[in-house]
DNA sequence: ATCCTGACCCAAG
DNA sequence: GCTTGGGCCAGGA
């Protein structure tokens, strides 16, 4: 835990940078959106390699959230580590479908990484 | 203030 | 290959 061992100490600082008019997630997920934008058609990347590239390592989870939340991204350009399609369900499919006809092939479930994953630059633009 | 859950990830077995 | 357990973040109940 990296907010220390306390608990509740997680919420307790949000909490207190919301009460001082901040917001640390506007920062984040515009920089998540820079590098999401910034994966051209027929290309994809991962979950972990966006936020690292945004220059948030280990916040992963994060960008899964802002891809269910907003509609205008090319979230179909995102998958698991190796390839891997995580969207639960239909989507899945429609995943799978949008990123072949971008013209990205496929090995098994996984995405072919080694020719389709795009190598994402720290602070891109 | 918990508790729960999710489009995650990694190391082990 | 697959399953588990542990770690991590955010939002909603």
């Amino acid at each position: 835990m990296i907010f220390g061992s306390e608990p509740g100490a997680r919420a307790k600082l949000k909490r207190q940078l919301i009460r001082s008019g901040m917001r640390p997630n506007d920062d984040r997920d515009a920089a998540f959106r820079r590098i999401i934008h910034s994966i051209p058609r027929g290309k994809v990347s991962t979950y972990g390699k966006v936020a690292a590239a945004a220059g948030y390592p280990l916040y992963h989870r994060a960008v899964a959230r802002l891809l269910r939340v907003d509609v205008a991204l090319p979230w179909h350009r995102i998958v698991g580590v190796g390839g891997q399609i995580k969207v639960p369900g239909a989507g899945a499919a429609e995943q799978r479908l949008r990123l072949q006809m971008e013209g990205v092939k496929f090995r098994g479930r996984r995405v072919d990484m080694e020719k389709y994953e795009y190598p994402l630059r720290p602070w891109d633009t």
